[in-house]
DNA sequence: CCCGAACCTGAGCAAGCGCTTAGTGCATCG
DNA sequence: CGATGCACTAAGCGCTTGCTCAGGTTCGGG
């Protein structure tokens, strides 16, 4: 009697991806890719891990670019709706920040594998295709460096340099997908806790 | 009348690798892994960057991973030279801190092509090899963990979780290989200069 | 003046790469 | 029931890859 079972749900990892084919290939690109990296992976690897032939990829995908491209065009896409929507929930800009770091390192953490492909392999994208992604970046980076500006006017925060903090801020949640482990001592919850902590003490004004 | 001109200098980049040919085969693979990734990375492309015919790589270095090998060998040793000499020039533990993560990010910005390979081509190593690389990036963190422990025992920092802290200051001067650009408006001492800063407010005891 | 060692190249091998093509199995429809 | 369209595979094409090897060049020492 659920009717839970839609698999176009938009909460689902992968679910804007169809047809089944197709979303299968690309959650096995997904794992090669952030295991061994884009230009060590084989097209062969890929259909393997999803059990078909490898000619099964050229059904769905032009190319393994086409596919590097469809990751990191979704990944990217759900990385700033996560950040953006932090960011606008609401409250002062400390806590508006506070947020962002934790939701954005928390997707990092614990998306780790798409989060490595989606920040490590941009330079593997075509040139087009790198354009387009990298807009999509600039557009964090006007998230963060937004809350920054309304901290500084507010006097809540003291930044002197407010476009070398918020790549400092960006760098470290990226970073998470470097080295973030699943065998870990730490949940992706916590270290996003721990990360808002960091970057709200780099920003706050003493009084 | 100067006697300036030694090869085997060791403030000279590469100056450790010894004959000149390998040496120009070296920093041709730290230009091309640095550029495109060790696997996008032909060793014809190396060769040809170093202005000799593909098997002259192979008269000094056994097989392509043993070039990168070296490169991580020799820079990681570099880097970790860099951060514990910062850390032993003495002074309070603010200071220490902050000399360190200004000099290692120095490193990270100012050698930024080998750091990338040195920071972001440890998968591509043999298992022995990369085994070697992990123990060295231990005595890393060793370092900057000694002198955050330092500051909390003097009570000059508040750090509520010394090894979660030192994966972020370590993760946030590494980061910097990956985004520095040389024709970006900031220096790599400028860049030092901003991280010293930040890490110290992410650490220090409000009083 | 010639020898041997060190260094380097031209040519090329076996293996693996991304991708294509011809054909098969299967659901759908008149 | 045969025809049509689609997802998929087996086989393999053309090319590039890491690496090898026979042979040539250079040069200090006897």
């Amino acid at each position: 009697m659920t009717a839970a079972q839609d698999t176009t749900a938009e909460d689902v990892p992968w679910g804007e991806v169809a047809p089944e084919a197709a979303r299968k290939l690309l959650v096995a690109a997904v794992e090669a890719f952030a295991e061994r990296g884009y230009h060590a992976t084989t097209t062969r690897d890929i259909a393997g891990r999803a059990g078909m032939s490898p000619a099964a990829l050229y059904i769905h995908y032009k190319t393994k670019e086409e596919l590097l491209h469809r990751i990191s065009r979704i990944g990217h896409d759900k990385a700033l709706e996560v950040l953006s929507a932090a960011s606008e929930r609401g409250g002062s800009p400390g806590e508006r920040l506070a947020e962002a770091v934790r939701s954005f390192v928390r997707w990092h953490a614990g998306r780790h594998d798409t989060a490595r492909v989606v920040q490590y392999e941009i330079d593997a994208l075509s040139e087009e295709h790198r354009a387009e992604i990298v807009e999509l970046r600039r557009r964090s980076d006007a998230v963060v460096r937004g809350i920054l500006r309304d901290g500084v006017e507010s006097g809540e925060f003291d930044v002197p340099d407010v476009p070398g903090t918020t790549l400092a801020v960006l760098s470290l949640c990226i970073d998470v997908a470097r080295w973030f482990n699943v065998r870990g001592r730490r949940s992706p919850e916590e270290v996003g806790e721990l990360y808002a902590d960091l970057v709200l003490r780099m920003v706050s004004a003493r009084n």
